[in-house]
DNA sequence: GAGCGAGTAGTCAACTTTGACTAGAGAAGG
DNA sequence: CCTTCTCTAGTCAAAGTTGACTACTCGCTC
């Protein structure tokens, strides 16, 4: 959440809610975490009382509505922002959305760093399946755990078939792929004002609950 | 959070919070899952108060510490309870530590409606993956959406190999593994009164003095 | 026989998330 | 001209989560 609030605010240079709210609706962040209105202003509030971001108090739009705020990111939470970043391409903690934000933001990065970024989550991949594995491998043999195991062995499936997909990545951008950080115009990843969202949700969504 | 904490008193047929926490630590569940003392007793708490469960207060232990409180699971619990398991085994939204917890309980259905859901679960993982691919895929062709296509390709992917070790649970399931509801002597989940825990974790513990 | 650590059982404040709601402006339609 | 819809921008109460903390007992050692 604090991760994706602090990148749209960045990438804007200066932001209120509702323009990180659609942000995020164009990078489909609905879908794969957190991040509904309230979420997204609790965060702004949060992160301004903590000086990650400036409030600018703004008379009301120009497009009708409520008086709105806007936030521009300190050095600060400029950072945190890296630090969330970094940490958030190399651990592996199973939450697959800290990852997807990860993803959307690493472009930030520079292409070495975000190379050296997923080498680093490869092993800790490798690490934490080597201490899972070892943990609960019974001694008295497998099957004692009975369907219990299931359990374990989709985690480090996931884990594996995680690490795969992440080899795959890192190919791709030592190939060229994308254009991070100092090399040039940037992927435009946010709406200019007015912009219409080419990718904005009609009424149901692939990853609603049905 | 409530389903497991369910399945843990009903299979207690009687329990407090204690021994819940330790069922769950038991599973593994505070590695796959928010399962912390807070959380834990709060859901207890709170589905007391809806009716779920039905707490009485009892005396204070034999072993020290304060009086505790004990649960029974109640006819609308038990509902409720099975709607949940049914729910976290089909529907595909993306939060592993649902489907975990489902696994761990899935042996309170019996093999038949499991691999019903199981199957089910297929379908819904094939409609996901339908709906966000057609929804997302660029009409000016691919790559236009940058490396904000990477987490796309990355839950894509996850959805697919997830697919894939489901089936895997599906074959295992249908070739007999496992005990299931109304199968004879079920496999024990839960320790007993006084059980020492083998996979009790040397890790510290939140609540752990320093 | 005092102190210490470990186990038992649970509480609490701070924080975050959720989902529903507000309220004004322009557009659309009859 | 009046109603209804959609867009803009945000608020709020209720629920859930986190991590630290309390308080009590038993066994052990110094």
């Amino acid at each position: 959440m604090r991760l994706l609030v602090l990148g749209a605010v960045r990438q804007h240079g200066r932001a209120h809610g509702y323009q990180v709210r659609n942000d995020l609706e164009y990078w489909g962040a609905h879908e794969w975490s957190n991040a509904k209105p309230g979420s997204i202003y609790h965060a702004l509030k949060q992160m301004a009382k903590q000086g990650l971001l400036h409030a600018h108090e703004i008379a009301p739009s120009t497009a009708g509505g409520p008086p709105r705020t806007e936030y521009e990111i300190t050095e600060q939470g400029t950072e945190e922002y890296f630090r969330l970043l970094r940490e958030a391409l190399t651990s592996y903690d199973q939450k697959p959305d800290v990852l997807s934000a990860g993803l959307g933001l690493m472009v930030d990065l520079d292409r070495e760093e975000a190379l050296a970024l997923l080498e680093q989550r490869m092993r800790s991949i490798g690490e934490w399946r080597k201490a899972v594995t070892e943990y609960y491998t019974p001694e008295d043999g497998p099957g004692r755990l009975g369907h219990i195991g299931e359990i374990m062995d989709f985690w480090v499936h996931s884990a594996d078939t995680g690490a795969e997909w992440t080899r795959g990545l890192i190919e791709r951008i030592r190939g060229g792929a994308y254009t991070f950080a100092g090399e040039g115009e940037p992927f435009v990843g946010v709406l200019a004002e007015g912009e219409e969202n080419p990718y904005a949700t009609g009424e149901r969504h692939p990853g609603d609950a049905h």
